[in-house]
DNA sequence: CATCCATTGACCAGGTCGGTCAATCTTCAT
DNA sequence: ATGAAGATTGACCGACCTGGTCAATGGATG
């Protein structure tokens, strides 16, 4: 009875029996609620719904409202792991470098994963919910996890003394956020040839302020 | 019947006749509870109740949710106006200059109020709202206004060419609000000295990109 | 005592939600 | 053809929450 509640291993056996073109059309309905909506008002009825399916098979699948959403979480911690972290990331030793390569992997999973980004926003901002309590430990543990394996091995020698990496890389994120944000409120289609060319610019900005000034470049 | 839609003026005559303590009480319960529930869940019990009143009485000062929601979002226009605005806005004529003031005016409403920023980007981001027709509109009029006011007699020349310092102080509204959700996420108490040097030091590094050399100071 | 207004909170109708279940449809071995 | 087993449906339930109402109460005034 308690099984579904610990990590989602076992519980839907009846689910991942299934074909993967209907597992997969349920997960991205899945996601694609979750991330429009808070915990509490994401329908399970939407959900079926977007995935093609009734509301009862939904609940055949997973027992209650609470299983389905870790398992979509746990789905997408597996992702995220094996879409960032692969070997090239070892190979770079420039912090700049490393950034560049993983904001590039970024885009890649938000153009192929839309929803991604928005559900894992709503899990760290989420508030008062059913299914908060866990989440945020797991949430800042991964992020640390995936700081660390992406960064552990950069040439920190390169830094003026006094500049934090990770104080970098938050300032980076926020910036890139707050523009993604924007231009996702202006309702265009996406210019990925601008955001890339504006990132750029903010990059070798930053690079010269942290880095010492022979390795400007 | 529609003069509450408009702009709500003379709608409220009872609550206009209150004593200004329990005024305030309302409106801050208002704020509060609207700042943290976007429209539909922003409850009027839960309002009523903030502010130490029964529903019915709400309900007697403003005749729906609407009207309350849009009585409210005047009162912060008028006072973002008020507050921002001033003289020594005229009489500053270097961009980051104005912006430092500016920022440290911005704190100043943040701490006596603490929920109109939250408030102001609900409104901003709300979709599918009863609200939300007009309201962007009038937040996109009143964000250009202040920007024309604040920043319509800086020193251009200073510039490096290429560079828009629309775009900078977009730049830098977005790395603040990262740095303050983060620090709000975080739960701890504010340590606003912090966050003023941070804040110095990104303005700094933005003085060094934007302008031509002879002008870094 | 009567009048007038501020104030209350139980109450209503409408809506949404998670979750259930008897009934149906598919599949397939016999 | 038949029947058993599993997959699938969607109407339905009760719990909850919402904006809004209204008869009843309180209190001040003259």
């Amino acid at each position: 009875m308690e099984l579904a509640e610990a990590g989602g291993v076992g519980m839907a056996d009846k689910f991942e029996g299934l074909s993967k073109e209907k597992r997969q059309r349920i997960i991205n309905a899945g996601f694609e609620v979750f991330s429009q909506n808070d915990y509490r008002r994401a329908s399970t009825d939407v959900i079926a719904a977007r995935a093609g399916i009734s509301k009862g098979l939904l609940f055949y699948y997973f027992h209650n409202k609470k299983s389905l959403y870790l398992y979509l979480f746990e789905y997408l911690k597996k992702m995220l792991i094996k879409l960032v972290v692969d070997e090239k990331f070892m190979e770079i030793t420039d912090f700049f470098e490393i950034l560049e390569y993983s904001t590039q992997k970024k885009m890649e999973i938000w153009q192929k994963h839309p929803y991604f980004l928005d559900f894992a926003m709503r899990t760290y901002f989420s508030e008062k919910e059913d299914v908060s309590p866990f989440l945020k430990k797991t949430y800042k543990e991964l992020e640390v996890a995936l700081y660390r394996q992406c960064f552990s091995h950069v040439d920190t020698y390169k830094f003026r003394e006094g500049i934090d990496p990770f104080h970098i890389l938050k300032l980076l994120v926020w910036m890139s956020d707050g523009y993604l944000r924007e231009v996702n409120m202006q309702g265009n289609g996406w210019d990925m040839e601008a955001i890339k060319k504006e990132y750029d610019g903010w990059i070798r900005m930053l690079r010269r302020e942290a880095y010492k000034e022979e390795y400007w470049l």
